[in-house]
DNA sequence: ACTTCTTAGTTGCTTATGCAACTATAATAA
DNA sequence: TTATTATAGTTGCATAAGCAACTAAGAAGT
């Protein structure tokens, strides 16, 4: 059987990210709530949405972008919808499909969570780096996410 | 009011964090699934308890080390004492407490999924890196997470 | 056309997570 | 000692996530 563990860097190396993930996550999380809006993941979808044209977006492709399955998907937009901050209409182009499309008081909601979320990642994250390190760390990321492309 | 947006390497190193981490924790859990085996939260758990003196640990200090809340720990540990990987004893120091202890099931459980969880941080992780880029990304994380040390 | 296969999305049921209230013990203060 | 406050852990109830089964429509094969 090969090796079987891992050196005291890479240890650190990978625990160190999953750990900097929760407690950044959990930060955002935090102060979104302590500011009385919802959580995250509206957030990621509403962006995805007010970037996208039109503002609309195919649930299955909404779910690649945001790393949700289709129920999950369903389900979120289902309270999204309850709250008046997307719509949900037929696809145009094909019968099977779904568009969620942004509504005015999402793109407002968004805009009203961003300044929270823009504190921690300034705070919690940039305010770590230098802009050397920056640079390294997105080809890090980048290299590991390009795997998943697909 | 002050600037509010990122730049582009600013929002492609968060973003770049984010994904890299749901993308990987996501691998994880599929191959865990996959094989037939729980879920990541109780490798954690297991872990710690494992590398613990005694094989054990007072519930409060488990949920610092895991990052869970107190709720949570109490239920994971519930999940996990059903399925006899812990028992939970009164703490012979404070009356108030529990400590969780590992069992030799737990041990061996661990054991059986630390290659299944091996092979993702190698393949989707590690081999992503080469030795420099390692080094500064530790240096990074510990960064990011020393800033959360309690 | 017609059968088969795949994809998009939804739903019922089960399990897990979040929140607030609760019990019990410890620590502190008067 | 007694009253107050803080901490450890659990529990009930509400919300969210996971899984498998389902409907409906497009795509491919004959």
């Amino acid at each position: 059987m090969a090796k079987i563990n891992l050196t005291t860097d890479e240890t650190k190396a990978w625990m160190g990210l999953i750990k900097a993930q929760q407690h950044l996550t959990g930060k955002v999380e935090e102060k979104l709530k302590k500011n009385g809006l919802p959580p995250y993941s509206w957030y990621d979808v509403l962006l995805e949405l007010d970037k996208a044209p039109e503002g609309s977006l195919r649930l299955n492709e909404l779910g690649k972008k945001v790393l949700l399955n289709k129920y999950n998907v369903t389900r979120l937009i289902d309270r999204l919808e309850k709250e008046g901050l997307v719509s949900r209409d037929a696809c145009p182009v094909d019968g099977r499909g779904k568009v969620a499309c942004i509504t005015g008081k999402g793109r407002m909601l968004r805009q009203k969570m961003w300044p929270v979320y823009y504190n921690v990642i300034k705070e919690h994250f940039l305010s770590q780096f230098n802009a050397g390190q920056l640079g390294q760390f997105i080809e890090c990321v980048d290299r590991i996410n390009s795997q998943f492309k697909n």
